[in-house]
DNA sequence: AACAACTATCTTGCATACAAAAAACAAGAG
DNA sequence: CTCTTGTTTTTTGTATGCAAGATAGTTGTT
């Protein structure tokens, strides 16, 4: 049921922890992280930390100057928007690229994310709903079978979970957001990919412009 | 002019050097990059190397099985169409973002480095004229002033690149594409958003779709 | 007191060493 | 001859040490 993720080294045992700690808030955007003292705090080498921190900066979650101490990616607004409008155009196009069997093997998965946004709204649990509603969307653009599209978006990803914690919406809206899921879900089941498209650029840019444009 | 690359790091170099010999074909798909190896051709230790595999594997260049050799990616032809997909749909919004401003701000480039393109399918240098190529719609995704749209586009031309030495387009078709570039010039000095993004469709997808669908 | 230059400290970048796991090879059984 | 099994070799993953450069603190000057 749940994707079991495979850890094999300690540099991605580092990335995970460090990844979860930047969304989290933990590492606030700005910080600093020294690679000695994440060193010692997970009681490894320097070694598999360089390795995961340069994973983060891939990633956008952490800047790098060369020779200098890595910091933590703080998000703007004009990224925030800018974020926003890539996230448009790439699941329209996974939502034009679905076929009926493509969504049909995935709707179930996806009708338990959205419960399960729905679930963590309910008990004001956000960072597990933030979570949820990252799978959800990577879930649909899974359903597009196009590794290239599937691949870039898991990068924005992980930019868009920088975004969701910093905006800080408020409980109604995010309500109101959270509860387009499931209309999304019945215009594919349906078939009608305009009426998804049209959803889901409201879906997205709402949220953006939530932040105050 | 020429647009100056600091290499602080000998990751950095190395980095630059590995994906050169990658696109060029050198080192085809499929092969194996033992650090080692690499170490002494390069003349430095496997550290830097081992950094700049794994940024390669981020740009899909190679990929990386846990505890075992890294082997240079190799694209199939489904991978192509995905490819082009994205393309279209990120180049698309970089068209409709920008503004007359940003146009005029990056036209001369454009016109140069079409310029260029035309030269170097002239003159025979396919692998200079892709490089002119890439440099071409790299710029043209500069003018939408998104840093994340820019972002992600750069990871997609690694492996856009990497498509166009697999593909070995005939002269005649390559030609035609290459003329592609005068006219939407011409459409973006125009304004004229809706003709630059039909044309921007035929350019990527075209390409493909040549290929053998 | 504010600013500049110098010094000390810390942090990164790279090289090297070693252990564990995978790949390659060889030998033996069917 | 082919497939399996055991052994050797190679290759990766990690730890550690050192040098170069950046940061931060200190002193001296205006």
């Amino acid at each position: 049921m749940a994707q079991i993720i495979i850890q094999n080294s300690l540099a991605d045992k580092v990335y995970d922890l460090l990844k979860d700690q930047i969304l989290s808030g933990e590492l606030a955007g700005g910080m600093f992280i020294p690679e000695e003292q994440l060193a010692q705090q997970f009681g490894v080498s320097r070694t598999p930390i360089r390795e995961a921190i340069r994973r983060l900066a891939e990633y956008g979650l952490v800047v790098l100057k060369p020779r200098s101490h890595a910091q933590v990616y703080q998000v703007n607004e004009k990224e925030a928007r800018d974020i926003a409008r890539v996230r448009v155009v790439m699941e329209r196009l996974a939502v034009e690229s679905m076929t009926p069997e493509s969504i049909n093997e995935r709707i179930e998965q996806l009708a338990r994310l959205a419960a399960d946004c729905q679930y963590y709204l309910g008990i004001g649990n956000r960072a597990a709903l933030f979570e949820k509603d990252s799978l959800f969307h990577l879930e649909l653009v899974k359903c597009a079978n196009n590794s290239t599209l599937y691949n870039l978006f898991e990068r924005l990803d992980a930019q868009v979970q920088l975004l969701r914690v910093a905006q800080n919406l408020p409980d109604d809206e995010l309500g109101q957001i959270i509860n387009q899921h499931g209309q999304l879900l019945q215009y594919l089941r349906n078939g009608d990919i305009a009426a998804s498209k049209a959803l889901l650029y409201k879906h997205i840019v709402h949220e953006a412009e939530q932040n105050g444009v």
